[in-house]
DNA sequence: AATGTTAATGTTATCGATAACATAAAAGTA
DNA sequence: TACTTTTATGTTATCGATAACATTAACATT
């Protein structure tokens, strides 16, 4: 590979000289700037960031960690990410913890060692707290996506869970649905607390009586749940309606009942949160609570690279970003 | 930052013999060893990547550009290929180049300054050959994905579009339709270019006349596309059925055919190439031929791998990857 | 006992860049 | 003219790790 020396041999200066024809700095006389500037790209030279971050101790890399890339949310979020990163002089490093805590320790080995200049993590639940700790014990700064973790004081991006829940328990509840069911995510996740805080609210709000056995949690990402939905489904008094915590538990509950030969939304409404990208664009089906993923990215890689370059106070900053009611046709009035 | 200095100087021995025991070479009495340790955990200490990149000049980091984060063939290929690289101990770069060549270009940049081990590169199109070349120039170990390139010899894995194309077409045809209309990706890629020949061939092995008028080159990133559309809606003799060239063109047209008031398929029968991920599992609707996605990552990822580790023969291997076609409902029979 | 081996550890140079300090030449000033 | 200032460039040390080459000390061999 060439260097900076091979560049100052060849355009007869030292290395510094060619460096600060790189960097722009210092002074320099046009002849020599130019000079330098043909031959490096005679000899099609490309800087060495290894070098360079190791004397400026700064990479330029942001890391980005998410849970699911093959969920919507989590790729229109990442879409935000790297377009604010791009646009700020920030790289990407991109990883996938799928929802599995020891692929996310791993991640955050390498994020360390790597000496990325922050990190956007979107945590896989409570259980990320000593990952959370470990970078922070590093001074590594660090934006929360998604998720809180509780002991972690962090600049934090979320959605409106609470509210988001409550709306969409009160839509199936105006449609005259009582016997509304929540398949939730596991109880390990904040959003999955606050589903559930939601759709407790929204239920005594109208005076409808909480029944526990409607009420279940199982994994973000469980597309397939047969045991969960039959034991549903067998209760003495059945739901007539699902409230399901995120788009993959959705479409899991509706290969299911479509399995048992019910239809949706006759025989059962379905609504729950996050859209589904194209899915939603071919088939405007699923009534959902929509949450701005992408804002979610753009405003975190926002906030973490404020933090990065000095821009922000000391204390960290929560928001919580709103949802959107999208009525379609997966929930409909309850037959009397 | 804790270096290995800071563990020598506590640990009394010699920053070399810190970096032995990191990475279990040379010769270390127990004892040291045992102490090295207990240093270094105590004090949280993480190795430096970058300063072992400059002295190794290796950096265990692959690069994956693909050209669209948002459309399910590609998370799931990223799927792949990130498990692959994890499994062989690597790191990933991830980049998105959004079908823009100028994006691209940065990405290649970066890439290089970077000095990442290899890269996985889905290119934009036939305009990528500058910033392959740029790659290859600089010994870069790159495997290609999807699309080939002209003028570009390396490793390449790709799928069968003329084939699947033709499948597609078959099929159509054998439901009864003569009319078959083409909305294409751009004549720039050579995906659309195969695509087209696989169109073609269908047509002339079942003796149904070509039409010039038929065909159109779009973007495949284009979801809506009014004008074609209707271009081919006001045509003296309309098409009976849309062979799309992949998932968004479909769902652009089904759009936009319902914007028209025209239903598939009783209006309009469409097929494409590639699943839709979610949206298949939630209304499985589309005839489609799928790639295997997955497989392109991580088949692409264990061929770059085996070029960087010198496990490859001098000549670039070539493979091209069924796909299956999946018939559901988004084509019928040419009422007659 | 003298010498050769081996095991355990240390020293120095290096990767490719930049910061901080140094210097020579040109230009400005008294 | 002598001296200061500015401009353009060069030298050396440094970032944090590892390779290659020392150097001890303990042990084996004749």
């Amino acid at each position: 590979m060439i260097t900076i020396y091979d560049i100052a041999k060849k355009a007869n200066v030292s290395a510094m000289t060619v460096s600060r024809v790189i960097n722009n700095s210092g002074k320099i006389s046009d002849a020599t700037r130019q000079r330098v500037k043909q031959v490096m790209e005679e000899l099609h030279y490309v800087p060495n960031s290894n070098a360079r971050s190791l004397v400026l101790q700064k990479t330029h890399i942001i890391s980005l960690l998410i849970t699911d890339i093959t969920n919507p949310f989590y790729t229109t979020l990442a879409r935000g990410a790297e377009d604010t990163a791009k646009r700020l002089g920030y790289k990407l490093l991109f990883g996938n913890s799928d929802e599995n805590y020891a692929k996310e320790k791993d991640y955050v080995d390498m994020i360390l060692s790597t000496r990325v200049d922050g990190v956007l993590f979107a945590p896989t639940g409570d259980g990320s707290a000593a990952h959370l700790q470990q970078l922070q014990k590093h001074n590594m700064p660090l934006v929360l996506l998604d998720r809180e973790v509780p002991g972690i004081q962090a600049d934090t991006v979320l959605g409106d869970s609470k509210e988001g829940a409550r709306r969409l328990v009160e839509h199936l509840l105006s449609l005259g649905h009582r016997r509304i069911a929540l398949i939730n995510g596991s109880e390990d996740v904040s959003t999955a607390r606050q589903r559930h805080v939601g759709y407790k609210e929204a239920l005594k709000l109208n005076d409808v009586p909480y029944d526990e056995a409607l009420v279940l949690y199982a994994n973000y990402r469980e597309i397939q749940n047969e045991t969960a939905l039959s034991q549903l489904l067998h209760l003495p008094d059945p739901p007539t309606a699902i409230f399901a915590a995120n788009n993959f538990l959705a479409i899991g509950a509706i290969q299911g009942l479509r399995a048992q030969g019910l239809q949706v939304p006759d025989d059962m409404s379905v609504v729950c949160f996050d859209d589904l990208g194209l899915a939603s664009a071919l088939n405007p089906f699923l009534t959902v609570a929509a949450q701005p993923a992408y804002q979610f990215g753009s405003l975190g890689m926002q906030w973490l690279i404020d933090r990065i370059e000095g821009r922000s106070q000391d204390e960290p900053r929560t928001i919580i970003l709103p949802s959107e009611l999208i009525v379609r046709s997966s929930a409909a009035k309850l037959k009397s």
